[in-house]
DNA sequence: TTGTATGCGTTATCAG
DNA sequence: CTGATAACGCATACAA
């Protein structure tokens, strides 16, 4: 690996006079000085070193993307086709910008801190952290950061989350299971904070305007990394005679349930309507093909980095919520139902 | 941001000292002093830069994960969820072993090189590479290098790759459908190099074992980036009727295919069998539950990992080519068949 | 137009 | 047990 120093010196010059020409300063350097730089860059493809040069600058060229992982350790989170797909789109936008992409998955906050930290990142991308883990950050670390499908707390300034319209989302969705005569549904989430909860909130709006009540018995939670469980499905096996349908907060718990359902002989749509979000890879890809609330994950993307970059360059924003628009997806796993008609076995 | 220096000048002592502490070389410094340098060290949460730090020991902590991406930019190569669970356990294991992740998903070699140079990188894994993308990053690349999914060439000395035993699953499988009375079999691959060519072969071998002959026109090649494509899914719906069974090189293609199909009124297994191969989420998730080649990724991931920090720390291994096993999967997208019976329409 | 000197944060050598 | 000092590769303010 040739250095500068190495060809100052091959040259009889000084390692300034190598830098300018690297860094396109040609006007201070005579044209018979850059030709001769420039040759010895090519003939041994000098590659500048990254480390050096976030020393002097203090910043690294690198964008931080960390997941908090909810999931137990044998449940790989990137195997929800959402998480790769957004992964995938973020990478390419930051590589397209000149940045490079360090990926932290962890449920260890504070790891992911020392991490962020150590590195010296010159921005951060949040994805899917509740209130507390963005306080915490916040606190250790003052560069840019922008969230995707967080829900910050409006005292925080200076935040940027790129986010869908989740309330709309789940309203609109339960809406259209309302209109397909659904009146036992059941909603399906992770927690009750964040995304989920809004979505939630979306759910009951619904039902409010159908001049229904939330039952509490409908909201259905399961913990993160049990729900593909064999026994916390099971539970769910035998409360499916009590609903006509199951709206479910991702598409990848639709689907788990969905096909737990039908293995057991329970038919989709016919006995039971599922409804999903997020409109990935599998909801199109299973079938009945699910119904769900479409998202663009690839713009996503984009403009979280887009974001990310106005702030390091300068731009402030104060409190900026980007809600993404959602849609309805109609695909095949609700069928229409009579309002009075009880749940199937 | 404190720094070694700024915590040396407050309490009076030299960097060396400080450092010292940190890396728990305690044994050359007094008791006292551990104390009070431990308790700054708290106090200010010391994070260490590691810029500096590779500056000066010549290593990054980095281990560089390349894929080369050969769809086209629309279609996001992480959406394969094979991609996804291999990342996620690459990802794990590299952060437990206390070194950091770096990925480069392009489909220019050059820029892949020169972003693993530029950072110094302690290892690197190569996913999926063909023959000259390897000799090209080896002859940039001096360090540690291991592959995962590649076939590289005899020639290149001390290169380590885990893959499948892909000539055995590809065999097993092809044996499989044959059992089943299957004789007019189509094989759909991405193209005939690298881990597809050697599924072929097993594919190829096990007709042989039957005394069938390969047919040139039972090979199915869609070059990367089309087969999600309408107009190719098309061209293979035409030719659906002359086989009774497609093997698949991957699941991914698999799924897309068989949805196709099934959209169209093909029944799947009843009119087509249909197989893949990697027994990924998509296998699991979708119905009829695909039969597919398994492998275990998390263990392919860690093993590839495994063996670079060996070769980090000094081990030579010459010429490594480690198979994980391979079992047949058995669900529910294959069925029996005369083996005189002819392709259903 | 070119060169000198300095500093970024850390580690390592070696002398005290 | 402790501390000066140099070195890593690069960028930049300033001097010539």
């Amino acid at each position: 690996m040739i250095t500068i120093k190495d060809m100052a010196e091959m040259l009889g010059i000084s390692t300034t006079t190598v830098s300018n020409v690297i860094h396109g300063k040609t006007s201070e350097v005579s044209q018979k000085t850059v030709e001769r730089v420039e040759k010895l860059l090519e003939e041994y493809e000098y590659v500048p070193n990254i480390s050096a040069r976030s020393l002097t600058q203090n910043c690294s060229n690198i964008i931080g993307v960390a997941l908090k992982c909810r999931k137990d350790k044998y449940t790989n989170l990137i195997m929800d086709p959402f998480f790769g797909e957004l992964l995938g789109a973020l990478e390419a936008e930051i590589r397209a910008r000149g940045y490079f992409m360090m990926i932290y998955i962890s449920n260890d906050i504070s790891e992911i801190i020392r991490n962020v930290l150590t590195w010296n990142v010159d921005g951060l991308i949040l994805v899917g952290m509740l209130h507390d883990d963005f306080i915490r950050v916040k606190s250790r670390y003052k560069k840019p950061t922008v969230l995707i499908d967080s829900y910050a707390p409006r005292e925080i300034m200076n935040y940027v989350n790129i986010g869908l319209d989740d309330e709309k989302g789940a309203y609109e969705i339960t809406c259209y299971l309302l209109k397909m005569g659904h009146r036992k549904i059941a909603f399906l989430a992770d927690n009750m904070e964040g995304v989920d909860y809004i979505r939630f909130q979306g759910h009951q709006r619904a039902l409010l305007d159908y001049g229904l009540e939330m039952q509490e018995e409908n909201l259905l939670i399961f913990h993160p990394g049990t729900v593909e469980r064999e026994s916390s499905l099971r539970e769910l096996y035998c409360q499916a005679k009590n609903y006509t349908a199951f709206m479910c907060c991702s598409d990848y718990y639709a689907v788990i349930l969905m096909n737990y359902f039908m293995d057991r002989g329970i038919k989709i749509p016919e006995d039971l309507s599922v409804t999903g979000f997020d409109d990935n890879l599998m909801s199109r890809i299973v079938r009945p093909a699910l119904t769900t609330v479409g998202q663009d994950v690839t713009e996503k993307g984009q403009l979280a980095v887009d974001y990310l970059l106005k702030m390091i360059q300068g731009t402030e924003f104060s409190e900026s919520d980007v809600k993404l628009p959602v849609k309805v997806v109609i695909r095949d796993s609700v069928r229409p139902v009579q309002p009075e008609e009880s749940p199937k076995e």
